[in-house]
DNA sequence: TAGTCAAGGTCAGAAAAGGACAAAGAGCGT
DNA sequence: ACGCTCTTTGTCCTTTTCTGACCTTGACTA
């Protein structure tokens, strides 16, 4: 397994366990899964961020920490939220993250994941030539998400 | 015997062993076969297509892979028809009788009928010219079928 | 207040994978 | 022999991960 994602699973389940918040010690963190203290940036920065759901704050020096919030809205909130987050393009990757989140946070079911996760997927475009791909993908998924909002 | 059989020959192998789930590390594979990388890539789009039942996902970068799913033919033979019925491109009228015909057959439900026509909805491809559109909605479509059949 | 130590932050570069595509080769039917 | 399709190979590209060197911030203390 990947460190990158024992480092997301890792701090995944504290914020499961906690309610939705995670304070960790980035060197701390760090030596306990055998890694360098960047990773942890890294995974944050990869897998944390706004878009995905999280706020994130930390403050340095002694006794300095890092805080990981899960964000916390309504289903539809949550799901405008990422409509809106979309512009004109989407790519493949953007777009599997937004789905995996949208299921840990028990918006959408693995079925329906895996479903609107084909729509999106590379394979269904290579048809098209790459300057089209993100937009329409985008397009795509906007319209699937809304649908998800009257059921 | 063709260097692509024994490719083609080896996975599903792996698929039988392993309940129709094959994980491989592209690189790792081509040299366990002797032949370069790409070949393994042929082999996948000529051999391990939706309309063969099969779905393909990767990752690329540091612990990427390949995973190719084998799907229940027999269990979803309808959905197969349909998925073989569709050739390089799917108006949306057709589409949408196909959806419509599903759900009245109860092969999918209401939400997914929904969710699926958004997905090969007119609305979704107005950003592309009109000689790609019909030809995505078609692999959208056969992508999405498969993952119906995704125990 | 200056100095020191304890955090965390940034960023660039290397490494690890897989993807796309064009060109060349092999076979086969007519 | 010719043309068509399927195979094979190689080259260049993109994405993702990992690491380390160097920077900034904050608390504490002499």
């Amino acid at each position: 397994m990947r460190m990158s994602d024992l480092v997301a699973q890792y701090i995944k389940n504290i914020l499961e366990q906690q309610d939705g918040e995670a304070e960790i010690k980035r060197n701390e963190l760090a030596t306990t899964l055998g890694c360098v203290p960047s990773q942890i940036n890294y995974v944050i920065t990869s897998r944390f961020t706004p878009e995905q759901g999280y706020i994130v704050e930390s403050r340095r020096g002694g006794g300095g920490y890092i805080r990981i919030t899960r964000i916390n809205t309504t289903r539809g909130g949550a799901i405008m939220h990422i409509v809106n987050s979309i512009g004109a393009a989407l790519d493949k990757a953007t777009a599997e993250i937004m789905l995996d989140n949208m299921h840990t946070r028990g918006i959408i079911d693995t079925r329906t994941a895996k479903l609107m996760a084909a729509a999106v997927g590379e394979r269904a475009y290579l048809s098209v030539p790459q300057q089209y791909r993100d937009s329409i993908r985008a397009t795509v998924f906007k319209n699937m998400l809304l649908t998800l909002l009257d059921t």
